[in-house]
DNA sequence: CTGTTAGCGCCTTCAA
DNA sequence: TTGAAGGCGCTAACAG
């Protein structure tokens, strides 16, 4: 008798306790039942062992309680930390989260959107930015009626759509500030064409802030490693920041500080940085971003932009919570309905791996040494 | 018009193409229908936009198509590996995965079970071992009749349930081996409360491994830390691992090598030693766990058992599948079934953070250097 | 091959 | 406060 057991059903309750299934049903969403009527059935419902099916109450009209949440790929780091931080929200608000990973391929968001859709979720929130080939996946949902929320790179655009701003903007602009100060004027980046939203988003907000400060960066001094093999791996992107310190720091004419579109590829240029005779932060800083693990313990500790992965998670399903509130109240209409956005910031950790520029960083020819 | 629009359903589709909805649901199945019927049915649903209705569907028995993953907690930090591979296999054989931790409070494993049991799951995959505590939630799964499917830390009871099976005891077997070879015999242990699974699975195979070779671990040579906050994080781990090398290293009865229940620990303790005034490996060998990125990262690179969380993640899903149709085709008979169980080794990784014994060893008295 | 009928488990009028 | 009846979207018998 391991048999798929008949499930205990609102009738089974309404026999056993003596009343109608209208009562029962009743008692379920506690709404108009005596105490003495309510007794008997809570009794008689423990005693049989039955729960409502969530699939038949969804028929009638209820809400299912289960969000979406659509994860591009592993190449924001940072991910891990915002699936849990929507996974708890969403916990703790009563829903259940159907997670997907899309490996930036953007026919799987349309494909996994309309899968969630068929399942009657409450909500789907992606998290990345609505980048022109995401659009489909977004656009079906909407047009199912099925409110979203979106993580975006930039405040661009922020207004349109429930949305949490990973501000780039900011962060960089600290990431400038940081290193204008310590006296660098050559400055360099580093990424990969797997960073689709973040590392391009990255590098023009640095560009902005040093245009601002009269400098800018030279296109030699930008590595943007073309690496995307189908299954992306951490190993992959410190690799890629290997080869980085390789291409910008072989040359006579080279930057004395970089910025990484991550950790890991900063992390990367880092050793190689050093195993090229290069000291850290003596001839060359560094900063990465998003504050990893491996920041603290590389050696030197990583200067980086801390992002709030956690929180972001979190964020993500309250402002998404909070579009579906307003939607269900009826008086959207359209392209008039405000949107709320949360801005959040990635912060500066000043660590081990920025320091002053070097005195002749000008002529550049400074000789290799051994580690 | 930015209302829940009514959905598209059968009817409308019957009435658009002129046939009976019976037909229109034929066409769903594709079963007994026409070529003609098929085409102009197709057309009509085109033309609406239509989707069936995967709750209506459910509801008349089939399927739902969606598959439930548990995860303990972030303490085992090759999970966010384990929730991708099991992400990718559900999603390829068109199941849409439920997520959901719960942070090592295992009353929330029996909601969350039953939760995910009233949205008629079609199984369910626990990432972590049938422990006491986690026993009424599996039991409830099974009880509702869904198939369950176990992420185990050793071979015992693993032919009792469908269950992937992390065989600790070959990983640490394999440490030991590493270790004796290299002439150490004076071998610590560290990790933290934090793990409740793996922690003492893996040190009661060293012992084992150790014990097989006439020899064995003090309990002075043991630190657990009993962090376990709320909300758990890596920093705090890398903490643990430093004030483990504290307790071991600060005595001068200590030990020549110490195995870590993860990575994280292991660089910690590494970082911690080195401060202390340890070369590792020439004063201290450490072997960490899981193969992380820090792994790589550290100096020198930490050796290391390589977990290979990926796959351990689709193994879940797969053995859970598989015991899903086992079910399915009704020839279960209770405590008779033949259940698959899928062992998964982690691998040794030499690298740098291991070395000979120190020749003088016994006697323990050498002077702190700085680094 | 196609249409008719009945009903999955629950909720919502409406009447008692 | 409780009960009876109808139906959410779809499918499994049947009948034609």
């Amino acid at each position: 008798m391991n048999q798929r057991r008949r499930r205990v059903t609102i009738k089974d309750v309404a026999r056993e306790s003596g009343v109608s299934p209208a009562t029962v049903s009743n008692w379920i969403n506690d709404r108009r039942i005596s105490p003495a009527t309510s007794a008997i059935v809570a009794a008689a419902a423990a005693r049989l062992g039955y729960r409502p099916s969530g699939l038949a109450r969804s028929m009638r009209g209820h809400p299912t309680s289960i969000l979406g949440l659509i994860v591009p790929s592993v190449t924001n780091h940072s991910m891990p930390a915002i699936v849990r931080g929507a996974e708890d929200r969403a916990s703790e608000a009563g829903y259940l989260l159907f997670v997907s990973n899309i490996d930036r391929d953007w026919e799987k968001a349309l494909e996994h959107t309309l899968a969630m859709v068929d399942h009657d979720v409450d909500g789907l929130a992606y998290a990345f930015s609505v980048s022109t080939p995401a659009d489909p996946a977004i656009k079906a949902a909407r047009e199912a009626g099925v409110p979203v929320s979106l993580l975006l790179p930039s405040r661009a655009g922020s207004d349109q759509v429930a949305s949490v701003v990973l501000d780039n903007a900011s962060a960089m602009e600290d990431a400038a500030a940081h290193l204008w100060e310590l006296g660098h004027r050559r400055i360099g980046y580093v990424s990969m064409t797997a960073s689709t939203n973040s590392g391009p988003e990255r590098l023009a907000s640095l560009r902005l802030a040093l245009r601002a400060r009269g400098s800018d960066i030279p296109d030699k001094f930008v590595y943007i490693d073309d690496v995307s093999p189908p299954r992306f791996t951490d190993y992959e992107a410190i690799e890629c920041g290997r080869r980085g310190a390789a291409f910008l720091l072989s040359k006579p004419d080279r930057p004395t500080a970089i910025c990484a579109v991550t950790d890991l590829l900063a992390v990367g240029f880092l050793q190689a940085a050093r195993e090229l005779g290069f000291r850290v932060p003596e001839d060359v800083s560094i900063v990465g971003f998003d504050d990893l693990a491996v920041a603290r313990v590389a050696s030197p500790p990583l200067t980086t932009l801390a992002v709030p992965g956690y929180a972001l998670g979190q964020t993500l399903i309250d402002v998404l919570l909070e579009a579906a509130r307003a939607d269900g109240s009826g008086h959207g209409v359209g392209s008039g309905t405000p949107h709320t956005t949360h801005v959040v910031s990635a912060t500066l950790v000043a660590r081990g791996s920025t320091g002053p520029v070097p005195e002749r960083a000008h002529n550049a020819r400074r000789g290799r040494r051994r580690p």
